[in-house]
DNA sequence: TCAAAAGTGTTAGATTTACACCCATGA
DNA sequence: TCATGGGTGTAAATCTAACACTTTTGA
C-alpha cells in the first residue's frame, strides 16, 4: 500500500525498569550490556518488539524472560526516540516500569542475565538514555504510589507497618512520622492486620499486615 | 549489524491531540481522514516519523504543519502499539497533546487539513484507538494543569479572571467557587493584573490579567 | 431601571503536622 | 539489664469549603 510504503520504518524496542525494595532502599535491576554497541556498559534490560506482538505484550514477555514472573504490576513510562539515542542504528524504545518483590526473584536468573540490584541513589551512568528513562519512570511510579496502593507489589504478601513505612520513605525520599503514618493506615480497611507476628526484625515482634484487594475494590479510599 | 537485522521494523507515527478553549468549553481538533484505511472516519491529525527525525521533532513538525504555529506547549502521552490497532499495517503510534489559543489558529489551515474544533464532551467515535489516546491525553493534561500553570496556553495573552476560572472548570469538569478561586489567584504573583479593562464580555468591564513567566520562574508556587 | 457580570471577607469544619513515652523481648 | 524496634493520642496550626451582597454600565 503506497500510503505506508513511502515512509521508513524503525526498530522498536522495550526497556524495562524493574524496581525492588530491600534493606530500606529502593533498587533498580540493571546489568552490563552483553552486546554491541555499548558492550560492557551499565544498562536496563530490554528487547525488540516482534512483528506479531503488541508493545505491552513485548514488555510483559521481556519481564518474564528476565524474572520468570508473570502478572507483574507494569506501566508504560513513554517512548524515547531521539534520532541518535542508539549509537548503532535508529531504534525507538518504549520504557516500562515494573514492581517486584525482590524475594520472588530467583538469583539464578539474575546471574544468567547479568543483572543486579542497584540502589536508586547510587546509579552509575547508563547506556544511551537509560538514566533519563529511570528518572522519568521513578517520577511516574511515585505519582502512582501516591494515588493507588501499588507499594504492596514491592513487599512480601505479609509485611509489618514499619516495612511499609520504610518503603514509602524510600520511594519519596523523606521521612514520615510514625504515628501519623499508622493513623492513616488504620483508616484503610484494605490493609488488614493478621494474627501473625514477625519476629525477624524485632525482639518484641511486629504484627503482620496484608493487602486485601477485594476490600480495596469495594472501597478504594487510598490516600498517602 | 546482525544484532539489529534479525529483528523486524515497524512504521512509527505520531498523533497530536490539540486542545483548545472556546465558549467555556474544552475542545479538540479532529478531522475526517483523507486516506485509506479508514477514509472518512473521524480522526486525530498525525504523521509518520521520518528516518532522520526524533519523535519530539516529528510531533513539533506535525503540529506546525497543521497549525502554522511553533513552540506550542506539547507533551508526550505515550506509545500505542497493539498489533492490530491500525487496520492496514502494523503501525505503532506515539500520541502527544498540545495546547493552543484558538484565536491563534488560522481558519484557512483548518479547512486545508479538514479539521475542526469539537467539544470534548461530544466526541464522536474516532478511527483506531484515537478515543483512548484522547482520554489518556486529557488525564495527563489535567494532571499537569494541577501542578503547573500551563492553562495560559489555552487563553489569549490577556485574559479576565472569569475566563481563567471557566477554563479550569471546563478542564476539570466541575464548578469552582468564585471567591475562593480569586483568593488563590491573588497569591500567585506571576498572574499580574494589568491596567487594561475588557469590555467585551461584560458591561461593567473586567480587569485583564497576564501570565508573567519570569516571575513564575523566580517563585513557582503554583497550586490550583 | 434593570439585567448581567465583576468584585470582595469571614467563619466553621476538616485536615495536617508536630510531638514523647511505655512495652516486650532477646542478647 | 539494656538496647532495639513496636506501639499508641492529643492539641495547635493550617488549609479548605461554604456562603451573599454591592458595583458598574449598556441596553
Amino acid at each position: 500500500m503506497a500510503y505506508y510504503s513511502e515512509h521508513s520504518k524503525v526498530w522498536l524496542s522495550v526497556d524495562v525498569i524493574i524496581f525492588g525494595f530491600e534493606q530500606n532502599k529502593l533498587k533498580v535491576l540493571i546489568g552490563r550490556r552483553q552486546m554491541d554497541p555499548g558492550r560492557g556498559e551499565w544498562s536496563l534490560y530490554g528487547g525488540f518488539v516482534a512483528a506479531n506482538e503488541g508493545i505491552d505484550e513485548c514488555a510483559a514477555r521481556t519481564l518474564y524472560e528476565l524474572t520468570g514472573l508473570n502478572h507483574l504490576f507494569m506501566r508504560q513510562v513513554g517512548a524515547f526516540g531521539s534520532v541518535d539515542r542508539d549509537p548503532g542504528e535508529r531504534v525507538v524504545s518504549i520504557a516500562y516500569y515494573a514492581l517486584i518483590n525482590v524475594k520472588d526473584y530467583n538469583e539464578q536468573l539474575q546471574k544468567e542475565h547479568h543483572v543486579q540490584w542497584v540502589d536508586m541513589d547510587q546509579l552509575p551512568k547508563l547506556y544511551s538514555d537509560h538514566n533519563e528513562m529511570i528518572a522519568q519512570g521513578l517520577r511516574k511510579m511515585r505519582q502512582k504510589m501516591r494515588t493507588e496502593p501499588i507499594g504492596f507489589r514491592l513487599l512480601p504478601k505479609l509485611f509489618t507497618l514499619t516495612q511499609l513505612q520504610r518503603l514509602y520513605e524510600a520511594v519519596n525520599g523523606q521521612e514520615i512520622d510514625k504515628r501519623n503514618f499508622r493513623k492513616r493506615i488504620k483508616e484503610m480497611d484494605f490493609i488488614e492486620k493478621t494474627e501473625l507476628i514477625d519476629k525477624v526484625t524485632s525482639k518484641r515482634g511486629a504484627a503482620l499486615y496484608r493487602f486485601n484487594n477485594k476490600v480495596y475494590n469495594e472501597d478504594p479510599n487510598f490516600k498517602l
